[in-house]
DNA sequence: AACGGAAAGCTATCGTCGATAACGATGCTG
DNA sequence: CAGCATCGTTATCGACGATAGCTTTCCGTT
């Protein structure tokens, strides 16, 4: 008459419990954040109790382990299922949008694995996706597209990559500046590759950005001249 | 008989007793990382009582929301003395190292001040270093050097620092690619700035008279938009 | 079929933490 | 001197991470 044990004699009960307490922890993180992650809480919604917590995953540090890397997998399973693209460039993009999806998709969970540096441990789930990162990179560099070491490229664009995605996520999630994600991007690309840029350099931009930039300083204008034009710039800029 | 209160009829003993508790709890920090800061391990270590405490910073959040202002504060205050260098792209480099360079020093404050989004709180501290890049991102701007817009520049900036410095965080101490920091750095001027100023002249002026001469180029204006911004234009490059 | 060992579950508990109520002491003000 | 505000002090609450010790259940062996 208890809540639920779902089968006493389950020969892979173990397995079922874990699979079971990991949901409920991740969904619990999703909702509330790590504070939200609390022994009791997970124990309370999972059925059962703290001893079985602990002798499935050590502490609760093992636990949090145990989440970050469960979400990770059960992301990266969807977009490895396809073999990389033939083009290491488009794999190379393909890749950062799809990590910048997992953080925008997992902002705790993405917090925790990459906004929390410990030299000490190793994180497996920050592992993995480092160990993507290296494949595509190395890929560039097979197909003599990079110019800077492997080494060199795959350390700027996890670092990058990381701190655009903790931009985005200090941001209202109603007003993200997604286009930082891709600018960002090919900017790593021109600093590693000798892929030509994607986009060529327009002329009217830099000279509408400076000019926006002193327009406080100007003379000879009313105010509303100098509202519209500081749109009309605006709108320039943003062509660039 | 007590510890050592140190003036019981100190005017303002208040302040003081604060200054002694945030270095007491910014020194707990260095040692031992945000989790070593509890209020049982502040109080003892300041010599005061726990509603003493909750008097100066409110609850937990406060006291290192304090913390990490002071650090910062601290910090900048040496770079902050002298007035920025003349050369905006020169004081820009500087800039970025000396974030940088707070990283390495504080660990656990840079990443309790960058490694924890959320848009709800807004951090006093992160604040102040955003003001401070704004102004170097500015600055660029009115030399007409930037080739995105103010904004863009700003948030690709402390995107790519702060991923940078973590990602150093993230390496053992002893073996930091701290070269990572200086080639990002020069990949961000890359993307963000024009190699030669795209004015010939500083000021309102030489960017208008810039934006004047390729007006034919832009895009997304009405023909009724160009004309009114071409008179704008003149007129300010006639201020000259 | 009976038995022994192993694995898992359960209750109860410990020490720590953040936070606060309630009281007392002190100094300033009118 | 009375009143008030500020500050220090004690005691306590509820929640948390973690663990000891006992009980139950299951499975393979004899």
């Amino acid at each position: 008459m208890t809540i639920l044990p779902p089968k006493p004699g389950d020969p892979n009960a173990s397995q079922d419990v874990r699979d079971r307490v990991l949901q409920v922890a991740a969904r619990l993180v999703a909702e509330g954040g790590r504070a939200a992650l609390t022994t009791r809480a997970v124990v309370a919604a999972a059925g059962i109790q703290q001893p079985t917590l602990y002798r499935l995953f050590g502490d609760k540090t093992g636990l949090l382990e145990a989440v970050a890397e469960a979400g990770l997998a059960s992301y990266v399973a969807d977009k490895a299922s396809a073999e990389p693209d033939p083009d290491p460039l488009l794999d190379f993009r393909m890749g950062w949008d799809s990590h910048v999806g997992f953080g925008l998709a997992h902002p705790a969970l993405f917090a925790i694995i990459w906004g929390n540096p410990d030299p000490a441990r190793v994180s497996p789930a920050a592992n993995a996706g480092r160990v993507a990162l290296r494949r595509k990179v190395q890929a560039l560099a097979v197909a003599g597209l990079l110019r800077v070491s492997e080494t060199k490229a795959e350390r700027l664009t996890h670092a990058t990559c990381t701190g655009v995605v903790l931009a985005l996520l200090d941001m209202p999630d109603d007003d993200r500046d997604i286009e930082l994600a891709s600018i960002t991007r090919e900017a790593v690309i021109q600093a590693i590759t000798f892929a030509a840029p994607a986009t060529a350099t327009p002329g009217p931009a830099g000279a509408a950005i400076a000019l926006r930039a002193s327009l406080a300083h100007t003379t000879g204008l009313t105010p509303g001249e100098r509202l519209l034009l500081a749109e009309l710039l605006d709108r320039i800029s943003e062509q660039a």
